[in-house]
DNA sequence: ACGACTCGCATACGAGCCGTATGTAAATTG
DNA sequence: CAATTTACATACGGCTCGTATGCGAGTCGT
């Protein structure tokens, strides 16, 4: 192991390229961003970039797969906080929505993310996050309190319903008042599973 | 009127590179797609181009215009064919998710507009669709068969998750048998907004 | 009807960006 | 300690976009 002198430097770079990306990336977009910049603000040049991503969108790829893992490990901790799974399940929701006001998220992830790097139902981060939503559902489903017909599909028409409302909001004027509004439809539009809607709230 | 020789020429044109631009766009992608080749293609040049649409993104609004356009009308269409409202509103869904299973509605309208024209919620075109959508929902709660806290808020997501179906049906490796899942899951949804679920289907 | 003007479109030019090919110096290996 | 690998910098070519300029066909005033 030992890492070497090398590799460790290396780790070291790819960081800062990543991180540089970011900020790039969230600030011009990713076409309008220039390589030469974002790698000369941290003091490398666009060898090092095609040297450690292959090409612009590889460094696109890294940063979205980052942002990406961090939100699924954010929504994962918040629904494991709750104790009943259905609470867990309207949670991972609501954390889900409020993420996506981050503007680095919208405009990486969400925009630039899909136009560039293919459809994200094939990204492997995302995975983890629908992951995450059908593991609770199996939980509700043992339980008899949700029956769906399709597990998966629930899952990602809930993920779709909710990355929209994150769009809305962020695009309103007003997001602060328009989250409970996206929030209570979702909750209503969710409702739709349970075995018996006059149960659990 | 009389519209002018001028004028008549223009439109054609116009017409000409909205064409050109569905095209290409279609099958590079917009990033990709060179100006110099598209205008060729139809036996113009960019100056053309930039007289009638000011710059590339403007040719990209008036594609999307167009297409985004057209969806919206197939929608109603089918919608109003339908007389109970409950079977319009499930129709207009069914009917949305189809329309994007066309890769030229995907990567044009769902990938690269909103990367480069920003957030669809503030697109014309757009609005449309999802008006529909608030008025068939008007006709429901008037009749008491649905009630819903949040009218525009509802239809957001019902198109939203209708819109990440469609996503996940396209890139689904055999869509046909991803189809009938992601409707099911759509009406089950959609039954959480009715005031009654044992009453209609 | 005819000259002046408008304007739709083509051509010419400059600047910027990406991807590759090549160079170099430091770390690793035997 | 010499040879080799490799992480990164530098140099170059090609392509693309946006603007500035030129031209010829319609249009308008008289």
């Amino acid at each position: 192991m030992a890492t070497g002198r090398r590799a460790e430097k290396m780790e070291e770079t790819r960081a800062k390229l990543i991180e540089a990306g970011r900020k790039a990336f969230a600030e011009k977009g990713f076409a309008a961003a220039s390589m030469d910049d974002l790698t000369a603000a941290v003091g490398l040049t666009r060898g090092a970039l095609y040297h450690n991503f292959g090409d612009k969108t590889g460094l696109l790829a890294a940063v979205v797969d980052r942002i990406d893992a961090d939100m699924a490990g954010r929504a994962r901790a918040i629904g494991q906080r709750k104790h009943d799974p259905w609470e867990a399940l309207m949670a991972e929701g609501a954390a889900y929505i409020e993420m996506a006001l981050d503007p680095e998220v919208q405009r990486i992830v969400l925009r630039d993310g899909p136009a560039f790097l293919g459809d994200p139902s094939q990204w492997p981060s995302q995975n983890a996050c629908l992951k995450a939503t059908m593991e609770v559902l199996e939980v509700l489903i043992a339980e008899g309190r949700v029956t769906v017909p399709d597990v998966e599909a629930t899952a990602r028409l809930l993920n779709g319903a909710a990355l929209n409302a994150a769009l809305w909001i962020a695009a309103s004027e007003e997001p602060e008042a328009v989250l409970p509004r996206a929030l209570g439809a979702f909750e209503q539009l969710a409702s739709g599973i349970l075995t018996d809607r006059s149960g659990p709230a």
